[in-house]
DNA sequence: TATATTGTTACACC
DNA sequence: TGGTGTAACAATAT
């Protein structure tokens, strides 16, 4: 078996989120698969990962039975446009008048299951022919809605934290989603430059470098991950303070973005935690990763020990000698 | 039982 | 006043 790295099998409390590259990879392979199918029915198991409106969703709530009906009601029959990403949010086209949004948070997860690479088992279906794929039966047990589409495919929507939602908001409203409207620029987008990472810096100049990188505000997607690993190839470490960054550091630090998260999207995202694709499969990122998740391991370039720091709550791990 | 995890937000402070 | 910094919070497995 090839595809497994032992990082795979962290505990818990180590799971990264999705960030860009595992969100991109995981709206590809929706697009693909969802595009043109249209809804049959959808089964709503845990009410709290579901919403109505472009309104903020508060850290505790849970809809009621009245919000699950018109959910489930408005989705019946919709065919899917298109799926696309802002930041780490994932958008659902629909043919009518509304727009699904979907947020993995830390723990979310997306698998299609269609029917012909099915087989039934004990009343459940198996996701066939995967050999890199954990073997689990769905619905599993932090499946909280599942999508059936009018050809028997099925999108399960799980997610062990409960931290990631659905949220359905009409297309009159979608300008009024706010963690649409204050998202930074996208990094892969021709327009974002170097003076554009730099701009918010001079107001900001004790706040360190990792969180500015995954400040939403600044550039959007980048969180953990690859904040680590853009400051590794920038060889800059995570703690400095903006205002001690030279010109040249700036210059390296922007180079770095779009090849390491080109390179996230290239390898299927990074499995060091929950994420998998949607066939059920891991990404295979983590084994490029030179820093994050290599805490007392050797560096790959210099072979020196790589350390870890709590910077503004988060973890950042860097290499001592590589990083200045 | 305490702890780890991240995006979001509430709120304190200049 | 508004921008910035900080801590709390959501749920769960270990």
């Amino acid at each position: 078996m090839t595809g497994i790295h032992k990082t795979q099998f962290l505990s818990p409390n180590s799971f990264p989120m999705p960030e860009l590259p595992e969100v991109q990879t995981v709206v590809s392979e929706l697009n693909r698969k969802l595009k043109n199918r249209i809804i049959k029915t959808v089964e709503v198991r845990a009410s709290k990962v579901i919403a109505i409106g472009p309104k903020t969703l508060p850290n505790i709530r849970s809809v009621g039975p009245k919000i699950v009906k018109k959910f489930i009601k408005t989705l019946k029959g919709q065919k899917v446009l298109s799926v696309k990403r802002r930041a780490k949010l994932i958008i659902i086209d629909l043919a009518g008048p509304w727009t699904l949004l979907v947020h993995l948070k830390m723990t979310g997860q997306f698998i299609f299951e269609d029917r012909k690479l099915l087989k039934k088992s004990k009343g459940y279906y198996r996701i066939l022919n995967r050999k890199t794929a954990p073997k689990i039966l769905h619905p599993a047990k932090h499946t909280h809605v599942v999508f059936y589409f009018s050809d028997d495919a099925r999108l399960y929507f799980n997610d062990v934290r409960k931290f990631g939602y659905m949220k359905l908001v009409h297309d009159d409203e979608i300008n009024q989603v706010r963690e649409l409207a204050e998202f930074g620029p996208e990094p892969l987008d021709k327009i974002f430059t170097l003076d554009l990472l730099k701009r918010f810096i001079k107001s900001r100049p004790k706040l360190t470098i990792k969180q500015y990188l995954m400040d939403p505000t600044v550039v959007a997607g980048i969180g953990n991950i690859y904040s680590d690993e853009i400051l590794f190839h920038a060889k800059v470490r995570p703690e400095r303070k903006l205002s001690t960054i030279k010109t040249d550091e700036w210059r390296k630090i922007f180079a770095a973005i779009a090849p390491v998260l080109k390179k996230g999207i290239a390898a299927k995202g990074s499995s060091v935690g929950d994420f998998v694709r949607t066939d059920g499969s891991w990404g295979q990122m983590g084994k490029f990763h030179y820093v994050y998740g290599r805490k007392g391991q050797k560096c790959k370039v210099c072979g020196t020990i790589i350390k870890s720091l709590k910077i503004g709550g988060r973890t950042g791990s860097f290499c001592p000698r590589c990083q200045k």
